[in-house]
DNA sequence: CGTGATACGTCAATATGGTTGACGTAAAAA
DNA sequence: TTTTTACGTCAACCATATTGACGTATCACG
């Protein structure tokens, strides 16, 4: 009887400070978000990483490589096959750098823009439809709560690339 | 300067339409977050499919194989590598079904058990921490909008699992 | 001018996390 | 008894990534 008491004691107490809900609703949410855009994509022949530097390029236009692998956070051999395909398949240009031109300077083609525009349009289509029944002020919310998942140092860094755009 | 004044009619609207400030703010917060555990479980010999596994595990003692293959959406061949791993390594216990013994009917052990509760403390301190500044009543918007991101047939068995817990 | 650092590419080997297909076993259900 | 189910496994393969080593073009500086 002790035990069963301290066992149920211990449970809930663990159950009350882990976020369980959360936790797995990120997971699951995240799941079908991407998987959104990979289905679109996967008819075209490419995959996540595909899509991951086809956004980046499009929203960053005259980006340079070493940004991009800043802004995924993988190596340069990690990109070098899908963007080589990407460029390739005409769906972004190379130009070099104006000052150095040591640089590689990404950009979309019409093409690649399309395509970019067409899956963002689709992912925006299931945000929209995730804010439509809440309540006035829940973007705000949901956009401070996403940053706030962000690490610490990266913070910064992260939300000034989106604010700025292009 | 017609072609100028349409482009940039197109882009204002192209720009207002789509949310690229979620679709970002939702790719970085989640690297982020999943990089809270991919750090901490790697430290272990671990990846990220051992911590899908053995978290639903978790939740769910007594979960059958098949059941696991339909949370992850992968197929056995995909978990199976990784399972035998935890399976081996006594974090996760098998036992035959009470009424059908042709189920594997999967735990925790209590070493498995404190790994899946220690990662998803870190993970729910990311997330309080994420929610802390959040006026009142964040986190039931939260926690609707990342239901809302999950596909409409799925839904109701994920917010059932999740409620489910265990 | 030469020297070193930088931006990028590439080759090779390796790891991880998956996939499909084929085949097998044990147990349940008809 | 036969069929179906739940699961496992072998083999082959694919996508995405890694590290390390090496090469090349270009820039920046003494």
């Amino acid at each position: 009887m002790v035990d069963v008491k301290k066992r149920t004691a211990d449970l809930q107490g663990s159950d009350a400070q882990i976020a369980f809900d959360l936790i797995e609703r990120i997971f699951f949410g995240y799941r079908d978000f991407v998987g959104v855009a990979d289905d679109a994509l996967s008819q075209t022949g490419y995959g996540r990483a595909h899509h991951r530097v086809l956004h980046f390029v499009d929203r960053h236009p005259g980006l340079t490589v070493g940004e991009l692998l800043t802004i995924l956070k993988v190596t340069k051999q990690g990109v070098s096959r899908v963007l080589r395909t990407l460029v390739d398949d005409g769906m972004i240009e190379i130009q070099p750098g104006p000052y150095d031109r040591r640089e590689k300077r990404l950009s979309t083609t019409p093409m690649g823009h399309d395509l970019a525009r067409f899956v963002a349009r689709l992912q925006t289509a299931r945000i929209e439809s995730a804010l439509e029944s809440l309540p006035p002020g829940s973007r705000q919310v949901v956009a401070d709560f996403l940053a706030g998942l962000v690490d610490d140092e990266e913070r910064p860094a992260v939300l000034k690339r989106i604010a700025g755009g292009c």
